[in-house]
DNA sequence: AAAAAGGATGTTAGCGCTAACATGACAGCG
DNA sequence: CGCTGTCATGTTAGCGCTAACATCCTTTTT
């Protein structure tokens, strides 16, 4: 008949807690806190006290616990449609270095270029209390953006520019993609195809091409294009090559949506002996070591990817401290004029 | 003089709460709760009631607050040592995928090659609760193995094989060193360079080199070393084909601790118009697809990478659902025979 | 010497959710 | 017709931590 014998005990793990530590120690469990959080608003020696405390009892603060009742996690959303490309790593690596020096933990999500996954993604990420949310792009679905919009942390969109939520960091694709159409031109190709692979997902490809298309427009050329329907790497290069030398036998340039693809491309080449820019030219986009590498070096455009992450991370730190930060900011782009073209 | 007029507000967040969503559809908390998360317990009609109301307030559930009641978090902490290195990313991709489909979140961690930052790491992400923590290798500073050996979930060290805390997925990286280096004697190179990058931190390229060695000292052969201060790269392997051609001007053969050391020495070699095998035999380790496109193609060894990733993510969902598990898996390796030896 | 300011520590009340137990309604059954 | 079982829902009590306010004591100021 006793009610209260047995008080309804949860699952408690064997680690120690906050308030066993402070017990342990003999002072109260908010001068614990304190002490691991911050620390110069506690008397050195009770400081030096706890801490060997929380040495003895071999105390792991709960994260979790704590990020409740603060109601902040010091964890940063990173949505990329691909761990696939190189691309997508360099960011991740420069936001990643920038952010954890900060304290921050990143929490990554690979959309695999699916806008419903993104939403998934932007919904998980919302119910982790994030302190800011990275997504390269500015296309959501309409699901994803109005959960996005009455959400009120610093978000960042990358990659590209253009109308953003709220912080943008990217480059001008169209403009890149036009650049590099300008120097084919310029060095006397003609008959130039665009190959890209996955471009209504790849869409950033897409406006690139849409740059390429514009300039061969104005000098009344035409522009050719193959869109393959995987994703880009060297292999798929490769078959694109024969692909073109098979349906566009007067081709005498081909402009890739991306290095891979450019590289694989010219390795092909290199194994079927044609000559490269000789019998057909080739140029890519990114600025990858690899392109760098191969003979001929490849024509292609360098885009700062590496600093896009870091740049995102610091314009999202300095939101974060509550500084005024520029909203949009243009990372550039280089030709790198190579030996393919 | 009044106590309680105002009875101690914290900062809740504008965003409804399980309890608001309760009251708006007429029940208690807790059968929203399970209306969400376990749905074949609640009766279809107050299912569906409650779901739309969840739907028409934009309930987003705080999954902190849901960690914190249930203790468990759903996340998967990964620890790696480099992001700079494909194999790792491939490895990533393979666990993320296979642990995304199953509900859960990877917690990505980078050491860099520093022991005492994944013992730091380690401590954050036992804070958060882990379900399970996958980490790259055998090597562990001391804190960081007490911290592991006293946590009471599962644990997958891999890459390596050998004496492991819980869970152990990798290859003998001894032996596949040998394996290369019987396969350049056995094509009649005698005087075979090592050329590895950090060595004393990428240990596991030290491992191959023991193995390298190993056969050497068998067949009388001496085991020169090149061990060099940077991280592997394309650039590099350039480099490192300069440096063993003036300081080992007789050498037939180098091994290179990975595949884009070699590819880089392979490319270089070709701008300098050496040849290769003739002139001097390249060899590599992982099987990258970039050594497979490149003329001549690049003997190496290829690691399962992305299958070490997925398979390290099956056991370790088995472990978490309860079922019996093998502990120590071999993936193995093969040799890849190009014409670059 | 009283008032004001500041430093160190404590008390209290949640953060938003779920585990564990409790309740009630109804069906099946000998 | 009471017993047991099952289903649907509710009540209660935390999970382990920190924000906000409170207290006490020491210094500084005038």
């Amino acid at each position: 008949m006793s009610k209260s014998s047995t008080p309804r005990r949860r699952r408690g793990s064997a680690r120690p807690t906050l308030t066993q530590v402070a017990e342990a120690a003999g002072v109260s469990s908010i001068t614990v806190s304190r002490a691991l959080n911050t620390p110069e608003r506690v008397n050195p020696e009770t400081r030096r006290h706890i801490l060997a405390t929380v040495e003895r009892l071999g105390y792991v603060p709960n994260l979790v616990a704590g990020s409740l009742a603060s109601a902040s996690t010091r964890f940063i959303a990173v949505i990329v449609p691909s761990l696939a490309n190189a691309v997508f790593i360099e960011v991740i690596q420069g936001l990643q270095e920038t952010f954890e020096d900060a304290g921050y933990q990143i929490l990554l999500g690979n959309t695999d270029y699916d806008l419903d996954r993104e939403a998934q993604l932007v919904r998980t990420f919302l119910g982790w209390s994030c302190s800011a949310l990275v997504t390269a792009g500015l296309r959501h679905s309409s699901a994803c953006r109005s959960l996005l919009q009455q959400w009120d942390h610093p978000i960042m969109e990358m990659m590209e520019l253009g109308e953003a939520l709220d912080l943008n960091v990217g480059l001008d694709h169209t403009a890149a993609g036009r650049c590099m159409t300008h120097h084919l031109l310029s060095r006397g190709y003609r008959q130039i195809v665009y190959v890209g692979a996955r471009m209504a997902e790849d869409y950033r490809a897409g406006m690139r091409y849409a740059g390429h298309r514009e300039v061969l427009e104005d000098a009344e050329l035409a522009a050719p294009l193959l869109d393959l329907a995987r994703l880009g790497s060297l292999e798929l290069g490769a078959l694109a090559l024969d692909q073109v030398l098979a349906t566009h036998p007067r081709a005498d340039a081909i402009h890739f949506a991306n290095d891979d693809l450019a590289t694989g491309a010219l390795l092909h080449a290199q194994r079927l002996g044609i000559g490269v820019p000789k019998d057909i030219a080739i140029a890519g986009f990114n600025g990858l070591p690899l392109g760098q590498q191969v003979t001929p070096r490849l024509t292609t455009i360098r885009s700062p990817r590496q600093r896009m992450g870091q740049l995102a991370a610091e314009q999202l730190l300095a939101r974060l401290a509550g500084e005024p930060v520029t909203l949009r900011q243009d990372v550039g782009f280089t030709l790198l004029p190579g030996d393919s073209s």
